[in-house]
DNA sequence: GTGCATAATGTAATCCATTACAAAATATGG
DNA sequence: CCATATTTTGTAATGGATTACATTATGCAC
């Protein structure tokens, strides 16, 4: 490996010189800087990152957990947030957590060890190793929470307004003039569900039907969609259509409703939650709350930054817009 | 921050022995392990990871990129790929390429810089940078390539026979009935692309029905499936199955049959590739060929990290087996 | 108890880049 | 041309762990 000696010698000046030349050239005069320069080039210098990570105690990384990596509203968060990342010209690590408290633990610990610099995480509760840090830095901790919103936990975040969101899906389908409608969350320790929940609540009593709603309670799968969308329809009283908190328990309660020989919109409306990728092309396209995930990725990621370098005072606590999307899994009710 | 050199201190040892204590528990007798460990906990302990990685010359992280992260497709490989690194202790950066080659060459540099030991990545080119990696190391350099196989990058590999796949696609349509297939490619300068079209035309030669094929090239993406099946359908003899190199361009293909008021499978066929999580929950539910998604992930990882250990002897590139899944946007053609 | 093999521990060099501080070179003003 | 201010460059300490080599302690045989 060529290190900064080499190129010093090669180029006839010192170490200092050479670092100056590469990381910060104005302090350098404009013939040695070439010189440097030529010399990198010709024996194919790259600054070890090891050795550059330790003496100036910055990583340049970001580590970003998810909980699922392979659902499609994840890697767009993934995406906003590596855009927002790189243009800083930080690195990101990414940890799929599986909803597992141990690997969360993993990979905080990756902070302690200076492994990354701070840390954005898409969940609802922090790890131990997070948990001292907040105790410890408080608003200074390089922490930052993506799409959840828990005042709790002491950290900043970025998230759209769940609860308004929530009632507006209610208040479309109360527009077309759904009466009884089946509700399914996603686990209720996350906040996302509760707030949305809360929003149902509100929008149901606005229109004094809250003892026509029916929830359940699902973990944002395509499996527990089916199985509840299977359970919510088997009532005594369906209900006429649905709102499911995630876009993934959408496809999986229309998939249910095929299975009964109902068709959707036209015997049961379905609305989603996330605008995923597919929800676009799935057929019948979803209605669902569009969430700005790239935006909320990269606004994260900007937040965090902004700790990291001083810049941010106090929590924050960051609202981005969201948007009811009609398409075709929505109708007025039959008859 | 506490150093090996406070706990040394607090344990009363040099730090030699704090550090065999932590990383090499058997050559430290056990009163002083129990010392050391004790004092390591107590002061809050974790060794500083551009420290250990200067020193030892390894970075204990693998860099993955992937053509397009918000791609189900991909992000199954990367859960599986992930699984593997964990297991030998070893993290995963991860790049989104955006099939982009400047990235790629920024995401390469990483392994100049030894911010990685290595890289496994999806896509069909390697970066300048890798390029005079494998001119220099030859079989040791340690790079994987996943989900394609070009042999002429003379790098590792891991993949399905995409030949035999498409063909096996193509013999489904033709046992079903169809005559005249559109075939929706991806970009052809891929390996993938052009394998899978040898396959194509090797089943349709088989038939003697090669002149019955339409092949259009799309980009895998949902857009470019509507775009080019709305071309094939508007053709005078227009195909009555559709066999799309992805499973992306197929929904899209069926959403084209949809806005021409055709009805798939009853009016078209279609065949898709990869079996995304997806692809079961879609209306109708795909027909395509499964990837072992996790299973090429996870091997491409193995694989590196033999190269890494020097275990590995010579190029290797591994065929996974792939199964074809009919499922409902099959059927025999109208009339 | 002595002598030798083996195990346990310590000392100090090392990995490589950055940067405080010192020294040298150059510019500026008179 | 001298004195002082400013810019450029160099020397060497530093970050924190690992490990070769040296030293000390322990175990065992006689």
């Amino acid at each position: 490996m060529t290190t900064i000696a080499d190129v010093a010698r090669a180029a006839g000046v010192s170490t200092a010189t050479v670092s100056r030349a590469l990381s910060n050239p104005d302090a350098v005069s404009e013939p040695r800087r070439s010189q440097v320069l030529q010399a990198a080039k010709a024996l194919g210098y790259a600054p070890n990152y090891a050795a550059q990570s330790l003496r100036t105690t910055r990583s340049q990384r970001i580590i970003l957990t998810v909980p699922d990596i392979s659902n499609p509203f994840f890697s767009a968060v993934i995406r906003g947030a590596e855009e927002a990342a790189l243009a800083a010209r930080y690195s990101l690590l990414i940890g799929d957590t599986h909803h597992d408290s141990e690997r969360e633990e993993y990979y905080a610990a990756m902070l302690t060890r200076r492994e990354a610099d701070g840390m954005v995480f898409l969940g609802h509760r922090l790890a131990p190793t997070m948990v001292a840090l907040v105790a410890k830095q408080g608003a200074e901790a390089p922490i930052v929470n993506g799409c959840e919103f828990e005042p709790g936990l002491n950290v900043s975040s970025v998230h759209i307004a769940n609860a308004v969101a929530a009632a507006e899906a209610m208040q479309h389908l109360y527009d077309l003039g759904h009466r009884r409608i089946g509700v399914i969350t996603g686990p209720l320790l996350s906040p996302i569900s509760r707030d949305r929940l809360s929003g149902v609540q509100g929008a149901a009593a606005g229109q004094r039907l809250w003892d026509e709603v029916l929830v359940r309670t699902g973990d944002f799968s395509v499996d527990s969609g089916e199985a509840l969308a299977h359970e919510l329809l088997a009532e005594e009283h369906p209900p006429t259509a649905l709102f499911c908190f995630s876009d993934e328990m959408a496809i999986g309660a229309i998939a249910a409703l095929r299975e009964r020989g109902l068709d959707c919109p036209r015997d049961v409306s379905v609305v989603g939650f996330d605008d995923i990728r597919y929800a676009r092309a799935f057929q019948p396209a979803l209605t669902t709350i569009s969430q700005p995930k790239e935006a909320i990725g990269r606004k994260a990621v900007e937040m965090l930054l902004a700790i990291l370098s001083k810049k941010a005072d106090g929590l924050a606590s960051i609202t981005l817009p969201h948007e009811l999307v009609v398409r075709e899994s929505t109708a007025p009710p039959a008859r």
